[in-house]
DNA sequence: GGCGTCTTGACACCGAGTGTCAATCGAGGC
DNA sequence: GCCTCGATTGACACTCGGTGTCAAGACGCC
């Protein structure tokens, strides 16, 4: 459940703990749910203090969305190594895909991210974490597209609807996934997703980081007062 | 900062309360900075005990977010009285716009709507809370179109895309509209963003809940070996 | 005036999260 | 081998968010 090779010799019990920290908490609480764990229990079956506890993890949602975190900088990062010259639906779509996979994939039990997904999506508190991390993602996305599509960050909607619109994708993949138990395929469900959105992601407006603006608004903006709004 | 007129009278005094808890809440939250206030000092600048702060909010963040609530509920119930021939992307984007301007409206100081959203935009923890409550509002309003679209709710990926499309759209508009200080004006930041996403939402699949689905499947499915993955 | 309902404050309680400090352990330097 | 330095840890105390409980007061009804 980690990754790399420590280095140094020390510093492999750090990672020792971290894993005995998480394996406690996952096993815990996916057995007993969400709020009927309290820290000190996590810790004590780590065989280690609570105060220790809070030396790894941030708080007791952390243990588990740890799992999925690194996506978002994989997203990123993959997005960053794509060919320029790739229209943002591909490249987006490959991001996320490739991301994923990555998460789902490695050695072995592919069932044990399912099942932390499950865990994260229908228990509130960690579904509400979960979510603040994809905002956070959403944010570095966007400056990646921005950059990516030498656009003003901070000018254009593109970027943050862009980002937002991957995201949404991936959050509705995510869950059909974990709905039909790991049943349906992640990567058709995320061909037909991006399908979908592809129409809007691929319609970059103009507006360059050099230009102010451009010309694109055939929009309709209503007059101030809607037809039937009225009440609350 | 609340709505009707409540029919009895004992319970014009609960309005009362809490009118005078939210006020207390934002003055101090606004001022110090959201850690730096207590809810004991946020119930005794009220009157009340911290007992009863709770029997009003169920969170600190909540008595903030309270004010964007309603929104959602808001966007829903718009969204159902649009006339079901009006494409997606047009009846979303009415929805959207009425409900928010319905929010930053309403008689007087439409500015105390702009300090709120920019408090709940810059503190992590009220963040969290309205993006919690943003997902219900995701999927509130994608049974809405679900429904409005004669969709299957489960089988279908578009209700969830394109409520997550809306969503975001609304939520860069909110960033943008909170960044310029309510200088950029929401009617046209709204048109902007459903512009841009209007492609994908109009392309809805064929898939209705009788056929089981539709061919719209001209996808590249990967061959499950991306390119350059790898690492994280 | 008596009675049921609703609301409140006081109190005790739990758990998350943090600051502090002394003890411990491992890695060199001598 | 010993000593010292730094990192890690456990124990303790503390704050604060949030909840359950209960007795007391306010209000409406008969």
């Amino acid at each position: 459940m980690s990754s790399d090779i420590p280095v140094s010799m020390a510093q492999r019990k750090r990672q020792l703990v971290s894993d005995e920290l998480s394996e406690a908490a996952l096993q815990l609480l996916a057995l007993k749910g969400f709020d009927a764990v309290t820290i000190d229990e996590i810790a004590a079956t780590a065989g280690v203090s609570k105060r220790t506890f809070f030396r790894y993890f941030a708080s007791k949602e952390d243990v588990v969305v740890q799992f999925l975190a690194d996506m978002g900088t994989g997203i990123r990062t993959e997005l960053a190594a794509r060919p320029a010259e790739e229209p943002p639906s591909v490249a987006l779509r490959h991001s996320v895909w490739v991301s994923m996979a990555a998460c789902a994939a490695p050695p072995g039990h592919s069932d044990r991210a399912l099942r932390v997904v499950q865990l994260i999506l229908r228990t509130p508190a960690l579904r509400a974490r979960f979510l603040e991390r994809q905002d956070q993602w959403r944010g570095d996305l966007a400056a990646e597209l921005a950059q990516r599509l030498d656009l003003a960050p901070d000018t254009a909607l593109y970027p943050q609807l862009a980002a937002g619109m991957a995201l949404t994708a991936f959050d509705a993949v995510l869950q059909r996934w974990s709905g039909s138990d790991g049943v349906e395929d992640p990567a058709e469900l995320i061909d037909r997703a991006f399908t979908t959105i592809a129409p809007a992601l691929d319609a970059v407006p103009s507006e360059s980081v050099g230009t102010g603006k451009g010309g694109n608004e055939a929009s309709l903006s209503e007059r101030r007062q809607p037809p039937g709004a009225g009440s609350r």
